[in-house]
DNA sequence: CTATTATTCAATTAATTACTTGAATAATAG
DNA sequence: CTATTATTCAAGTAATTAATTGAATAATAG
């Protein structure tokens, strides 16, 4: 063959490694969820719906992409994401929440009837926060919380969010948000508190997009 | 199944379409060249060395993710470059070329023994450019140039370069560039120019690198 | 040392994908 | 209209991939 025409096979056959990572629905979902910090596979599994077998299967095809790493630490096996994997996995979805109309008809559909699922405003997110007229809640388990959090947000994790109800504050507006447009922890939080006589509304963006906006985001705690 | 699940299920099949898309090498290059604009099956057939059946297969499948867009126009069908989608493909092969070590092995293994092959510097051409002190010479085919070439660059097609030379100066630098870091067609020339007595390098980006490093960018002519 | 737990490996099956081939379609020229 | 050219379609084969299962490994606790 072809000098030029094998280094060229040769080139795009890497570039492909990263497209086969990302062409399968349960990696793009373990991705994400690793672009929210570091999990155990067995926690990963139980996330995502499948067996650990499967799991490990698939974080090894992950990390034979360079797009996740991993690391022994006792018993468990940690996954965390590869620099720049965050970015290259925000890209895909960009370009797929652009260009494909069945995204939107998925989300309009799925959270049909529910109130208060509507977009909220960014800008003024931000300073009402600051200035104490919204609490702001993180409702991700509370290492992701630690991993990384919108500025002033508070760490409650949904499945303490029930006994969490008595020291919050019925006047003031809450604004949940969880780790993105996909994640449902935010939808059944607001819709808890929203049950439960509190004034709830969901911030479509997870720390992602909103580090990947600009916006300010803390880490630790 | 579970509603959530269900929902997460099918958002992911569907940001899918995007991996799936871009995990067969030689969509990636396909993508690539589209990328340089528009083009009819047959010639991207005769490009990436496949049957024009199967060009035209995968190119269905990257219609199918919106990647790219179909066009007939007359007797061709001409496809482009969906929007985003070279922002897209620019960022798989910055993860690819920053995380997958082979990718500068074989480009090394294959620029070996061929000289002035080694990186220039930018910021001074764009200056020398300018000062009119080398001659920049863009050696794809000229519907490429039209599409957009980089500033002050003059269109010599590869196959037109040979009844070029005596055009050109053999005192002034010539800098020779295509289509981005692993398109062969400025090593060729190169090659050829330092054969027959000029003094020519390689510039490794092409006009999308440039162009997605902010660097001006022409188009049209 | 033995038992336990988390993860990986190996083998199998079912499903999907890439490529080839030859026929069908669609636009144009004569 | 007929012939030509570019592209797509349809069917078949070979190769690859996802998921399952059960066994193997590795780290730790007792």
């Amino acid at each position: 063959m072809n000098p030029n025409r094998r280094f060229k096979d040769e080139i795009y056959d890497q570039f492909s490694r990263i497209g086969k990572a990302v062409s399968s629905p349960k990696r793009l979902e373990l991705l994400e969820i690793l672009c929210q910090g570091e999990r155990s596979v067995e926690n990963l599994a139980k996330e995502t719906s499948l067996t650990i077998a499967n799991t490990s299967q698939h974080l090894q095809v992950l990390k034979n992409s360079r797009l996740v790493e991993q690391e022994k630490k006792g018993l468990y096996v940690v996954y965390r994401p590869a620099p720049m994997a965050c970015d290259f996995f925000l890209s895909l979805r960009r370009v797929a929440e652009n260009r494909i109309a069945e995204i939107e008809q998925i989300k309009t559909r799925f959270l049909e009837g529910k109130k208060e699922m509507e977009p909220i405003d960014r800008v003024s997110l931000i300073e009402r926060v600051k200035n104490n007229e919204v609490t702001l809640l993180d409702v991700r388990p509370s290492n992701e919380f630690s991993a990384g959090h919108i500025n002033g947000a508070v760490s409650v994790p949904l499945k303490e969010l029930e006994f969490m109800l008595a020291k919050l504050s019925k006047k003031k507006e809450i604004v949940a948000y969880c780790r993105g447009p996909y994640c449902v922890l935010s939808v059944e939080a607001v819709e808890l508190l929203n049950k439960k006589g509190f004034h709830a509304v969901r911030l479509e963006e997870g720390v992602l997009d909103w580090h990947a906006m600009g916006l300010p985001v803390a880490s630790g705690e």
